[in-house]
DNA sequence: TTCATAATGAAACACTGTTTCTAAATCGTA
DNA sequence: TACGATTTAGAAACAGTGTTTCATTATGAA
């Protein structure tokens, strides 16, 4: 089988050969139909979330959407892919603060609004909206990307001495554990009122600050 | 239409009369169904739960169920009542004790067993497994009468000063949440060691103790 | 141009929750 | 008990789902 991985250029402008060409070609396909999944999920919920629909909107046959995908869990992690970098780029959004705890604070705000702003991505993500999407390594390392800046302050935290708890990793997930049992008990209508729910998590918020940041224990 | 609600009786032995013989049959039949369903999910998982395996089980046509319970979502309420059962019967196996926070502990390790024992339940009652089934009063109410050991003891330790915040419920929510985020996030696959999450899970009980039954706040 | 390979796209498959619809059973009344 | 009205049973069909077949078409390599 030919292999063009070597690109050639001509009058010094880049040229994509086959098989590049095609690949590009189905990547920025790829790209589109996620893009009519996600503008479908974020006007209708997940659950409106069809191999078919999707395919109707993009006016193909819905054996494309397998010939990319491979299946619907595959489409639904492309989902989850692009639900992380939403989340990440809330979390960039967030101007630093030199105090640790007024930062994370901000920081909790900003989960808080990403899971109202993107309630179906939060589902999809941790609510296990797709039940056929189970996560995996790939995935597992795309939160841990999208959590970066609250691991980064937790674990400056623990070397400037401000935490006593040695392991970064476990103060995280014991904080994003937290807010994602509030957020997760309230979309799930357990929690019904929503000003309820936000006291619930602004005051696991103050507590998990209280917990890790003291000099007492 | 006749109304024999007034139950006649035959050498002091009560007899039921139509309708009552009816309904009593159907309720019989109901709660045959309820089991049958509630054993393939305990075997197979929630999403095995479909009124064609639960009818096949019962060697009856979907209809029936349909006539009994309305929709899957008729029946999946009544599995989620009988979680809500097993979690009441679970906690209420818990011995009582003198101290609040060791009882508390004991009521949280009883939480993290019913998650593993009645990971299905779990997650039809708190995971969303059917998506069909949304809480409304009746399940809510359900879920305060399983936790009534955890209200029982928060509010008697804000009674006797154990506690500063005033809002028993609120604390009750707080606790529910932040265990609840745990096991949800270990079910979900996001934290997958379980020894891992059940460390997390532990600590949050520890945190939450700490928390709320200080003098110093 | 020719041929093997790959992609397309409609249709079918196996499943789901739910609803018809005819036949049978059941009940209140005469 | 016998009749007529109402309800129920149960098979089949409907509308939807994820997925796979398969004949056709297009496509790249020789």
């Amino acid at each position: 089988m030919h292999n063009s991985s070597e690109v050639p250029s001509i009058n010094g402008r880049k040229v994509t050969t086959y098989p590049n060409v095609k690949l590009q070609h189905a990547e920025m396909l790829k790209l589109n139909i996620i893009e009519a999944a996600a503008s479908i999920m974020q006007e209708h919920g997940p659950e409106a979330v069809t191999i078919r629909r999707v395919a109707e909107k993009m006016e193909c046959p819905t054996k494309i959407i397998y010939n990319l995908f491979g299946s619907k869990e595959g489409l639904a992690k492309r989902l989850f892919l692009e639900g992380c970098k939403l989340l990440s780029t809330a979390f960039q959004a967030v101007p630093e603060q030199a105090d640790p705890t007024l930062y994370l604070r901000d920081l909790g705000q900003a989960y808080w609004d990403f899971s109202r702003n993107y309630t179906s991505y939060y589902m999809v993500m941790f609510g296990g909206a797709f039940s056929e999407f189970k996560p995996e390594e790939e995935t597992l390392l795309a939160i841990n990307t999208a959590l970066q800046q609250i691991i980064t302050i937790i674990t400056q935290a623990i070397e400037q001495g401000f935490i006593s708890e040695k392991d970064p990793l476990l103060v995280v997930n014991l904080i994003w554990a937290t807010l994602h049992g509030t957020i997760h008990l309230h979309l799930g209508g357990h929690i019904q009122h929503e000003a309820t729910a936000k006291l619930l998590y602004d005051k696991s918020v103050t507590n998990l600050i209280h917990t890790f940041f003291r000099s007492d224990n």
